[in-house]
DNA sequence: TGGCAGCGTCGATGCGCTTCGACAAACTCA
DNA sequence: TGAGTTTGTCGAAGCGCATCGACGCTGCCA
């Protein structure tokens, strides 16, 4: 193993030197500095972690925390994961990946030793209870989602009122009058998933605003609990025109439905999906969505939690920022202008 | 912040005993274990991770590096990330998320610092850069795939021989003499990706072993390039009346594809996908699957691992397994025993 | 009753690095 | 030209823990 000593000596100079030619926390001649560089390149040297994280007093390591459910859309807390990733080690810093399996118990495990500097928690919830964990210890901590009470954290989400809104608005823009809006499983709204329950308040406000009629109802995505929902829709409002799709899982089965239904898309009905770009191709007729930057949230959260971290170490007061990511329309092909009068008399 | 030195004072007895007594690596009766367990709880006592590191030669961190490419199924690499993180929790270790995007050195960096025990490759590639890298310092590794030269590293991986032979297997049993087999796209192949070259050779040994007659053809797994593959192999062999779908993307268009060209699956035509058991469902009818264990391969991993690492530790040498999960048939609604002949004459 | 094993506990040392204060050298200005 | 300032480098002191060797104590056998 090569060590600061093996390089001051290779280099002719003393092991704090190296130490600040390698963190630039104090002024070096340019030629030394290159001696020590070179030194470095030289001997391949790493700095050993774990005595770096003892005597300064930070590991560069950010904890991530993922759920363990998998009712979210998993590609989604991928591409998270990954941006998340990237993102920390462009500014120095390891991820260090953790389950919710511990619960609150590994929050604190992973701030209390040390392990990580700080923790981004993913699919955070109204009355999440890693939250008071990490207040109480005071750790930095980022959130992805929004809790009941944002003071003294910062958090990054989707902008899901504003993507409701844009999904009632290209509906009302396109002429449609009755809209079903097919919901995540109830269970989602029970646990008052604020992305669920954001989504729907953000379409119910502006359809009103916008005179269009709406049935939501809640579909756990199986083909079967797809068909019961879109029956249900269909008996309760034969004028039914348009649909939002807010259950990504439902997609397929919904498309497949409509035209067994003799409905066919965009022409009769329209369909818009509430998912990832990424799907929006993956289906015929390809979906016009309504998506937010998913890479984009990764990467602002671990922007909020380096200036967290770089104002603690001066000891300044955390910024408690707050970020909504606005989500966008795409239209592809499954909606359409000029919806045809339903067949069925209402 | 609450030291060793904090618990020892209050449990009246020395550091190094309460080291003992949290590490279980010297005899200490069960009175004074007692009481300084009690201190530990009452104190919140979480050991400093670097100072153990340091002075511990280990970091109890397994590093898991994940490939940037997006071309494997998702949600699969995703459950492999949940289940090495859970099961090496199981052991003490946490998981270090490494993206490949810094290459063979991002690999070089976390070991030669120390920062992780060891190192889990996932997508590991015939000739993969990463490899050498690891072999030239003697980190302790597990591959998730299949490497050119396995001598002295452990790796796992699904056994895709025989899940491509079982395809093959199931489609004769049922009668079916003309089968398509649908690729990824050419590029996966171009860079020689093991499982899907191992796929299609346990399909095609089986198949001849079993005298059906098939076409492979590569298929990137949007819409235009699956009805354009399809047309391909129809046009070649009409006759076709079984499917092997490899690339999970192309899945959803060859379906809505062949109900569009008249052949209704599985009285027509029977289609068994290559996927994870949870996309089954999703799709109707729900399709037959031949599909590996997700969770297993990272439980496994961590298993081979975690006795690396142990082995390691007692000076003995490292033991190179080797382990291929089996996959299973999963038999649902795409598959059918009488086909019908195309209606078109060959 | 003396001698000798363990068994259980303690001090001391060092892991490899950061960082503080000291200090020599080169410079500034009166 | 001497006092004060700045610049660049060095030594040494920890950071909090694991671990080795030392050592006292209890209990056993002769």
């Amino acid at each position: 193993m090569v060590t600061i000593a093996d390089v001051a000596r290779h280099a002719g100079v003393s092991p704090s030197t190296v130490s600040y030619v390698l963190n630039g926390s104090h002024q070096i001649s340019e030629t030394t500095r290159g001696r020590v560089l070179r030194s470095v390149a030289e001997l391949g040297f790493h700095p050993n972690a774990g005595a770096r994280t003892l005597a300064g007093r930070r590991s560069r390591i950010i904890a991530l925390v993922m759920p363990l459910r998998t009712d979210m859309y998993v590609p989604v807390m991928m591409e998270i994961a990954i941006s998340v990733t990237t993102e920390a080690r462009r500014h120095g810093y390891d991820v260090l990946l953790v389950t919710d399996e511990e619960g609150p118990e590994g929050v604190r495990r992973v701030a209390a030793s040390g392990l990580a500097d700080g923790v981004i928690l993913m699919d955070v919830e109204l009355g999440d209870p890693r939250i008071p964990a990490l207040r109480a210890r005071g750790t930095q901590a980022v959130l992805i989602g929004l809790p009941d009470d944002p003071h003294q954290l910062s958090c990054v989400d989707h902008d899901f009122t504003a993507a409701g809104a844009l999904c009632a608005d290209h509906l009302a823009d396109l002429g449609h009058r009755d809209v079903g809006f097919i919901g995540y499983g109830s269970g989602v709204y029970k646990r008052h998933a604020g992305y669920a329950e954001r989504t729907l308040a953000g379409f119910r406000e502006r359809a009103e605003q916008r005179r269009v009629r709406f049935l939501h109802r809640p579909c756990e995505g199986t083909y079967e609990s797809t068909a019961w929902t879109l029956t249900r829709i269909l008996a309760d409002r034969p004028g039914t025109t348009g649909f939002v799709v807010q259950n990504e899982a439902a997609i397929g089965p919904l498309l497949g439905l409509l035209k067994a239904a003799g409905r066919s898309v965009p022409e009769d009905t329209s369909v818009v999906a509430l998912c990832p770009e990424q799907l929006a191709e993956q289906h015929t007729p390809a979906l016009t969505t309504v998506s937010g930057p998913g890479q984009e949230l990764g990467r602002v959260a671990v922007g909020q939690m380096i200036r967290r971290l770089t104002a603690a170490q001066r000891g300044e007061p955390p910024t408690d920022e707050r970020v909504l990511l606005q989500p966008t329309l795409t239209v592809r092909q499954s909606t359409n202008g000029q919806p045809s009068p339903p067949k069925e008399p209402s």
